[in-house]
DNA sequence: ATTTGGTATATTGTATACCAGCTTGACTAA
DNA sequence: TTAGTCAAGCTGGTATACAATATACCAAAT
């Protein structure tokens, strides 16, 4: 007797709870992440455990991670805490990634095929009509879809993973300062000599390009953002 | 009637075990890291809590850290394994500390006071004589040093931190390119150039010489080394 | 009424117990 | 002799139990 052709899909044996619940955790606290919330940020190990259904051994492995990665802090014997970034942190967080993104443009320069690099210039192709500021949201994901993209297209491994969670990070940031002055229009302004470079695959400029671009944000949050602290 | 006004310090709540086990473990793969172990690699996490005296909860937690930050790799049901860097991944860990290092000493050249930046040319003070190939450990630690010194002396903390993990495997890469061809002469003048430009306050030079200075490393390393893998 | 001290409760840190999957080795059958 | 199967025991994954500490609340005294 021919057994029933079941479709399977392949089980996920690997990365037990330890990891599955690391990802929600920190799926969740990221969209909490809006450096507006004010309430309590204390997480309770087993509360979460209860709401995932498992005990607090494996929670507790998944905040030893968080921890490690900078998004909660453990106070022993009192708990974790979703950590809010103070400005300091977040300007070194923009120093340090613009460090990491003007080395991804250099090596996109050396490395990448000319069709990658026109995947970069297609993603603006929407706003050729300058109406940016109308769609100012839409504008905003585009952006920085582009910021990540010039990490992915720079096929270093490392760079990406240490971009990663600074990333989290920076997305909210642009995302609250897309909006002032006119810096959405100088933005897409900056990202086309941005392509440009990189499509004449000049190496030095398209390196400082990409950092100047990263440090003039790092100057406007130093100097107008106010929502921090 | 007034309380005796004693002079108490804090008392230090102990950053519990699960911190100093991670620490112990740490130190003690590092000092194994050599590159040059065969042996087996795994780490039973029974007989680890047994050597410390503790149970294997806290050694769980501390092997989580440091399996984040990519010194160890748990296989689900197989255990924890201290990892032997692949040259791809040292490759990328070499540019990567290139674009963290470059950046600090972008930031040198503009917050550094003249008496930081003397302190590096102090470094080399001892070796002025040339005769460097004759103390080539000495040199080498120094060299070291004066790496380490660069990121330390941004005064960018998330810089420091972020390349404070790549700096144990460039340690062992250093070390072991040192002595080859006259990497050790042209290293030297290298420093030299780098040191001027810091008193400069030329950031782009500054910038571009660390830059280069890691990068020639990385196509030694590429070219040359035969031992990973 | 306010402050102080003690107790009760809640929560984290650590240890231990239990379970599931893998590895290994021995035994059996071809 | 060899290959295959089954069982036993390691080993890590998870759950739970226990210990230490922090916090909250209440009572009593000034």
């Amino acid at each position: 007797m021919p057994a029933a052709v079941l479709q399977l899909e392949p089980i996920d044996a690997g990365e037990a709870l330890k990891s599955r619940i690391y990802l929600r955790l920190k799926k969740a606290i990221c969209s909490v992440n809006i450096y507006a919330e004010t309430g309590e940020s204390r997480l309770d190990e087993r509360q979460l455990g209860e709401a995932l259904g498992v005990s607090r051994t494996p929670v507790r492995e998944a905040l030893v991670r968080l921890e490690q990665e900078g998004f909660v802090r453990t106070v022993p014997r009192k708990g974790a805490f979703i950590i809010r970034k103070k400005k300091k942190e977040i300007l070194e967080m923009i120093i340090v990634w613009a460090a990491l993104e003007s080395m991804a443009a250099r090596l996109i320069t050396e490395h990448a095929t000319d069709d990658d690099i026109s995947t970069l210039r297609r993603m603006f192709a929407k706003f050729d009509g300058g109406e940016v500021k109308a769609r100012i949201d839409e504008y905003s994901a585009t952006n920085i879809s582009f910021h990540q993209a010039i990490l992915q297209l720079s096929r270093c491994e490392l760079l990406n993973q240490l971009a990663e969670n600074l990333f989290i990070h920076m997305r909210s940031i642009r995302m609250q300062t897309i909006g002032d002055r006119d810096r959405a229009k100088q933005s897409i302004i900056d990202h086309m000599h941005i392509i440009e470079a990189l499509e004449n695959r000049d190496a030095d400029v398209a390196e400082r390009l990409v950092r100047e671009h990263s440090l003039n944000l790092e100057t406007h949050v130093a100097q107008h953002v106010t929502f921090l602290d």
